[in-house]
DNA sequence: CAGTGGTCTAGACCACTGA
DNA sequence: CAGTGGTCTAGACCACTGA
């Protein structure tokens, strides 16, 4: 008999952990439960729902993981303090990012060579002053346009064969990512001004604010990258949404 | 037995679905299970570890909410397409955000009125042309340095009280926040340059590069409010990682 | 058809918190 | 102590895919 209430339910609409974990939402969205305040116990939910404790469990760890309730044990779950609403923001391989626009990529190297660390290139990948390190400088554009200045030094020991790479046709992104595929990255996006080459690389004025991202890229904790990636601020923005 | 089991566990090391949970990442991480690969079944990995299927279930469905895998009814588990990693990028008040790192919150209030909302505002707040909007220009600020210039609509429907708040003691983000708990945002993040106006709010040249936000709020479909939230590049910039 | 993931149940033992 | 969340088991029915 639960069984055949399970297909009904399917059927019908949603599955019981769904309609519980919307029950909650909505109750956070109407402000019945405002920051802070304390919610159902499992034990209320499992009765109300008449479902198994499981699912009910479930309902609340996914809105957890999603930032909305706090769970303490021992003491019960809160509504999350929503002055701190999350958002997922997605980097994504420039080459793939411009096709889906419907747009032509190319991209122009001007740079790509092995070279000697200095201070602050070294320290960025861990490695000894005056190391080996590779070096690319190469130019994007999206439609003919020029989009992204990447100027990026790699960890030669993760990726040796890096500058055998023939980057008209694949991104170092791309590449590196099939060499080191889980990784973690630090970043930072910030305006500033182009230095004068970025300026001319980009066909721009240095006075022209840019969109910067800084990124350095760890494999399990080991440097794999760092870029500095300029964006004339007139051709490119980031766009995301939060989705409580 | 199996109950000892759980014990003994907790107690030495980590939960089973935490256990399987890493084996699968430290795989990929590996490039074990390159992007697209088929990974272990559920069956496969309820032998492999000798724990319950929910035990493996819960493991894969945290993954898959983590974007590392992507698991299709009747085919499988695959590693997922690791070239759209993602971050979650936290917007907070930046009243707290300040308070945070130790330093000193404090706003000019410039404008706050009703207003007749022109073609644009009224669009993006889902009104009629013509309708009353409220109209906010607050400059915030670090440690007596201009940081941010919020030039802020809001819908009176949502918050019929949003000009009698004191605005030099309640940011509109946190005001708003209490009004409707709950709410989704677009939101978009690039670089240019200042109006006029603002370059003088915030005491720069209008040739300054700025880290410009845009946001919309809507509380379950409602828009709410819309903000441009200029910072001059040199004093501000967005920090985040990826985490797999 | 066999194999896959999607979901649920009814029970269990546990650690933790505050009274 | 009663109440809370954290986690697990062993079983179940289901929809879906491809052979």
């Amino acid at each position: 008999m639960a069984a055949l209430e399970h297909a009904v339910a399917a059927r019908t609409a949603q599955a019981p952990y769904a309609r519980v974990k919307e029950y909650l939402k909505q109750g956070l969205a109407s402000g019945r439960w405002p920051p802070g305040a304390l919610m159902p116990s499992e034990a209320e939910l499992v009765n109300r729902f008449s479902v198994s404790r499981m699912t009910v469990t479930r309902a609340l760890r996914e809105l957890q993981s999603e930032g909305l309730v706090t769970r303490v044990q021992g003491l019960g779950t809160y509504a999350a303090n929503l002055l701190r609403v999350s958002s997922t923001l997605t980097i994504r391989d420039l080459h793939e990012e411009i096709l889906e626009r419907g747009h032509r990529h190319h991209a122009e190297v001007h740079l790509a060579r092995e070279e000697t660390a200095s201070a602050p290139v070294a320290a960025q990948l861990g490695l000894e002053r005056g190391s080996r390190v590779f070096h690319t400088l190469i130019v994007h554009f999206e439609n003919g346009l020029p989009l992204q200045c990447e100027d990026r030094h790699v960890n030669p020991a993760c990726a040796p064969d890096y500058l055998q790479t023939d980057f008209t046709q694949i991104t170092p992104t791309h590449y590196l990512l099939q060499v080191a595929p889980l990784w973690e990255a630090q970043y930072a996006i910030e305006a500033g001004a182009p230095t004068a080459r970025e300026a001319r690389l980009l066909g721009i004025a240095v006075e022209d604010p840019c969109l910067i991202i800084v990124r350095r890229t760890t494999n399990r904790g080991v440097p794999i990258t760092s870029a500095r990636l300029v964006h004339p601020g007139s051709r490119y923005r980031i766009e995301g949404q939060f989705k409580p």
